[in-house]
DNA sequence: ATAAGGGTTCCAGTCACTGGAAGGTCAAGG
DNA sequence: CCTTGACCTTCCAGTGACTGGAACCCTTAT
């Protein structure tokens, strides 16, 4: 398959497919003109890939995962310790996000929003308060 | 006062005050010795800045929050729409995380995560289903 | 004289791509 | 045989918001 084959296989853009390429995550053969050929195994590592960061792993996690996906003896503890990290991370980022969206809110609903200059938006940053 | 001193003050690392320079958000003065001189102004500049960044503006947004909080003429609605616009991104990034986390929730709970290698997150990576 | 603890600049690296330039390859149509 | 267009190739640079480090200067105290 070319690059432009599998990158409608998988969705990902050929760009990211040559970047991954770069980074070591896959290793596809190459053709007699220079042209990249992908076997179905590459394929199914796209796929794999493009899934793995739809769920935002990054890519040194994908590169783990992987190899946990290539590894028949794999322990099914290791890939869950894994995905509970990145649920960790991704909580505590949905946290944080809460906490600026909270005072925002405040601060926005506080805001007369019309043509004065007076706005307890600019106050708090300049921290009027606090 | 000193880099060191407005950094203390604002709670901003001096790599990251200077970086602030470099992008043109502060301008502060300079010593016969070719050290910053910061004003009041400056401090209170990134005083306001921190604040800013910590609820998440990116420093575009806090040009543009800057130059507000300077003209005294400004409209409030101006600084209202600024904020919602942010809200606005900050709450599709919780909806994006929330969805991911979901995702990955449902794949944790069905993981056995021992050490036999079958794996249902994997399964779900590779797509056997989708 | 020197050491410590500021300050200065500039360069490189982070993360995961993305855009663009310059050029090679291939199949189809005139 | 030539061209056109759609592919493919490599390499370089830029994104955002810093951060680390090297190499060097300034000030004060010992």
């Amino acid at each position: 398959m070319t690059i432009g084959e599998v990158a409608a296989a998988s969705g990902l853009p050929a760009k990211t497919i040559r970047y991954y390429e770069d980074i070591g995550l896959i290793r596809p053969d190459r053709g007699a003109n220079g042209y990249r050929d992908f076997s179905e195994t590459d394929a199914r590592k796209l796929v794999f890939l493009a899934r793995a960061r739809s769920l935002g792993f990054s890519t040194e996690d994908c590169r783990r995962l992987l190899s946990l996906y290539e590894d028949r003896g794999r322990a099914s503890a290791d890939v869950k310790r894994l995905a509970r990290g990145h649920v960790a991370r991704i909580t505590a980022k949905i946290e944080e996000l809460e906490t600026m969206r909270a005072a925002l809110d405040a601060l926005v609903a506080q805001c007369h929003g019309d043509e004065r200059p007076a706005c307890p938006i600019l106050e708090d940053l300049a921290g009027a308060d606090r």
